[in-house]
RNA sequence: GGGAGGUUUCCCGAGUGGCCAAAGGGGACAGACUGUAAAUCUGUUGUCUAUGACUUCGAUGGUUCGAAUCCAUCACCUCCCA
């Protein structure tokens, strides 16, 4: 199957300025250079970039040049698109810790090197502007009018407002694509759906500055769960690709977990299992469901973290959830007899120094909401005790709800 | 520069002197049901040595027996006019 028609059965196509042409360009060329850009706003990349991580790998594996754009002066700014509040600033020095960080974890998806893929940061060229060489040059081809009436300005607009700084945003994005334009011969620019006026109007500024109509753009699907909301957030914030702030485990789990509406989608959206192979997977329903999920858990957590960290994770979560507990890779808390009291540690102390509770309030709403088991037993009483005898083989089981547990092992001193 | 309004517990948002740890919704956590899903129903959602005490309603001072609520100053935000 060709490229530009595999894209779109999985369902990553979402807007495409030309589709004749660029399905011309992919299809019929090789070695096209294409850009993505980053903003280095976190020093870790989150599943919302991996999309963009797999779409230049797929790029990539058939033969197309991979340019990843790190936003290291447009980072500076803050892309105010779809956001109801303005980005904190970062410093320089962040940035840069950021980019490397990126640079990093995109190693796992896109090879780089020479007339493979590269990485630029639009500091380089951007920085160095003059405020009134950029006006005269750049800015005059934007009109006010039609950026105000742009969409991704919108919640702006009504809401609490646009500073001028964010407002230059859109200029410098369209500036980068002019500049790999020129530098890179650079004719496509690729991003989420959210990019699309800043993708447009990049392909514009090219057409009047350099009078060719042959930059394109194209927008991917944004990972959305079937309610329409953002994917990849959690309680505890981003799901991160990187190990530190998200384990492999969380990882895992986190797509374990999806909604049935969304397996699907996100199969073909994320993984390079093939469209046949998808096709049969589709035909499953309801718990039949569940080895799907658990195979598309474990692909990703493979890309992203390796193999040998999706096989600990499904391992880790069959052991969790299947026949029988194992304790290995569980998170564990160390005890030591100073945290006896006459041999014994209260039941809301030890939750809240296991960090399942985050006050001995809470601890004690869990307890009276059966939330709580130790060994398997309930706790039933928030007075409970856990006696230093307890430990047999030196660990006890805390098991909070259905899906947490957490190691607790007696250390001698 | 002038004028108006706002800042409430994780978020949105009610509350305009005691009945306020503060309505309602969202989210989150737990229970039931299940398939480690969704939906639904129930409970919880400031802290603690817990039928009570303490801290919280932008910040600081003040009025009052008593303040999220009134007054003053400061900070930040939004809107309107220039």
């Amino acid at each position: 199957m060709q490229l530009f028609e595999e894209l779109k059965q999985r369902g990553l196509i979402a807007q495409c300025t030309n589709e004749e042409k660029v399905c011309d360009l992919l299809d019929n060329h090789t070695g096209v250079p294409f850009y993505i850009g980053f903003d280095a706003t976190a020093d870790s990349l989150h599943v919302g970039h991996f999309l963009q991580l797999v779409v230049m790998s797929r790029m990539q594996k058939a033969g197309h040049k991979p340019i990843a754009l790190i936003g290291g002066a447009t980072t500076m700014i803050g892309d105010p698109t779809g956001k109801t509040d303005m980005r904190k600033m970062l410093t320089r020095e962040e940035i840069d810790h950021n980019a490397e960080c990126f640079r990093v974890q995109m190693r796992r998806l896109v090879e780089f090197g020479e007339e493979k893929a590269v990485m630029v940061n639009n500091a380089d060229w951007i920085l160095p502007f003059n405020y009134m060489q950029f006006l005269r040059e750049v800015g005059v081809h934007f009109s006010v009018n039609r950026m105000l009436t742009a969409e991704c300005f919108k919640s702006r607009l009504e809401g609490k407002g646009l500073s001028f700084l964010e407002f230059n945003y859109m200029l410098l994005q369209s500036y980068d694509f002019l500049h790999l334009y020129r530098a890179m011969d650079c004719k496509l620019e690729l991003g989420g759906d959210d990019q699309w006026s800043n993708i447009i109007n990049g392909a514009d500024l090219i057409r009047r500055v350099e009078g060719k109509d042959d930059a394109y753009g194209m927008t991917f699907t944004l990972l959305t769960t079937s309610e329409g909301k953002k994917m990849g957030k959690t309680e505890k914030g981003a799901v991160w690709l990187d190990p530190e702030k998200t384990s492999p485990y969380e990882f895992f789990q986190y797509w374990r977990n999806i909604n049935d509406a969304d397996v699907i989608k996100v199969m073909k959206l994320l993984t390079f299992i093939s469209l046949d192979e998808i096709a049969q997977y589709e035909k499953r329903e309801g718990s039949e469901l569940n080895a799907v999920k658990e195979k598309l858990a474990y692909e990703l957590t493979a890309m992203v973290h390796g193999a040998e960290d999706a096989e600990k994770a499904l391992e880790a979560a069959k052991s969790v959830f299947g026949v029988g507990i194992s304790s290995e890779n569980m998170p564990t808390t160390e005890l030591t007899h100073a945290d006896f009291e006459a041999g014994n540690i209260g039941v809301l102390q030890l939750l809240v120094k296991c960090g399942l509770a985050s006050s001995n309030g809470e601890a004690r709403k869990l307890i009276m909401g059966g939330g709580i088991s130790v060994d398997n037993e309930k706790i039933a009483d928030t007075k409970a005790s856990i006696h230093e005898n307890s430990f047999e083989n030196g660990e006890i089981i805390i098991k909070k709800g259905k899906k947490t547990f957490h190691k607790v092992i007696k250390t001698e001193d």
